[in-house]
DNA sequence: TTAATTTTGTGCGATCCAGTACATAAATAT
DNA sequence: ATATTTATGTACTGGATCGCACAAAATTAA
């Protein structure tokens, strides 16, 4: 939806006065506090820099705003998750490490937010299908990283790197759940710490 | 929760026109599916077959109202939970059967709504600290149930009862965020029965 | 300079919502 | 029977919320 090619394109209208990226990162902030329905347009727009109507005519609604705050959240997460997982070190390291940024992400203060996809997608899911749809593919595409990574390893060809996907991903939702619920990040380290030799055993 | 000891008392005033945990579990319908900020009272109260002075009058306001029925739910699953747990078979065996009876409430149709701690508890625990401290002593009891089912078994004593349980316990929450985004029960049942033998391993 | 185009910002309106006042009903106590 | 106590149901209110209309502003095209 942008100038695709950056074919430096006089837009010839009055030019925006907000950068579409910097909006949705400030927006993240009010819906991994608030969550979905708890957000109201007046705290959205009052965060982002701008008022409702210019928040409508960029973004959509409230939902269609949500949706493209938590794809942009989702590929930046895969992102330095695809990075992290892609540098030197053993398999293991390279997970404890994915799992130590998250706890310090998750619980970062002064509130510990957790996920943004469990901790506040998961919850609309039953009544906004387009939500549900976003979320399950930012889970998916998170699998989908992780096994490479162990793909990539040369740990045993049993259990699948596929399976062992399964079981990191799902040891991280768990860490984002107790994280928003307020469990301490000592006991979060402590916990995935002793998950990364059982996942790549 | 019902008129316990039976004690006979005469109530002295109009009786009730309902029964408390009927109405628990009638409102707790409307919870699981639209979340804590996005149930009003009007769905409430018509789903409780009683109208909104007598719910302020039982139960209080929402918040109150949502921490006694989440706190309802926490408490029968974990009933039911131990029950299975103390069953007979092997721990591979029991905890198994966990699994699948969560799977089976947590994808029954019409639509699939996961666990309420995690699917709906969650979201509000930064803004609502009641409500976090709710969920987080529900979590721990279901980890003290499958704490004590794993040190009642003969497994190695290593990892800890306590390590095996919070294990568990991570492979539910995991469960029940994909139930509630829409993974399919065939891929859940698969999921779990794959980590059942990691975990008593 | 004038017209066309897009964004911005104030402000409005219709709706919904949480919580409560008040009168009525149903039971027990005296 | 009358008083007392508790629950029910209607109806209201003050406030918040979402989405948009409309005019002003900023930029490019001609």
């Amino acid at each position: 939806m942008r100038t695709s090619t950056e074919p430096k394109k006089k837009p010839r209208g009055r030019p925006r006065s907000f950068d579409t990226a910097e909006v949705l990162e400030r927006v993240r902030g009010v819906f991994m506090e608030k969550g979905f329905a708890a957000a109201s347009l007046d705290e959205l727009s009052e965060a982002a820099g701008l008022n409702r109507p210019s928040l409508y005519a960029a973004f959509g609604d409230k939902e269609q705003l949500y949706i493209q705050t938590l794809r942009y959240y989702g590929t930046t997460s895969v992102e330095a998750m695809d990075k992290v997982l892609a540098g030197s070190g053993t398999i293991e390291q390279r997970l404890g490490k994915v799992y130590m940024a998250a706890i310090d992400f998750y619980t970062a203060p002064p509130s510990k937010l957790g996920c943004m996809i469990v901790g506040t997608a998961a919850v609309e899911s039953p009544t906004h299908p387009q939500i549900a749809a976003a979320a399950s593919e930012l889970l998916a595409a998170i699998e989908k990283s992780l096994e490479r990574a162990f793909a990539g390893s040369s740990l045993p060809a049993e259990p699948t790197p596929a399976a062992r996907a399964r079981m990191a991903g799902a040891i991280m939702y768990a860490i984002a759940i107790r994280a928003r619920i307020g469990m301490k990040a000592a006991e979060l380290r402590a916990f995935a710490n002793s998950m990364v030799p059982v996942i790549c055993r």
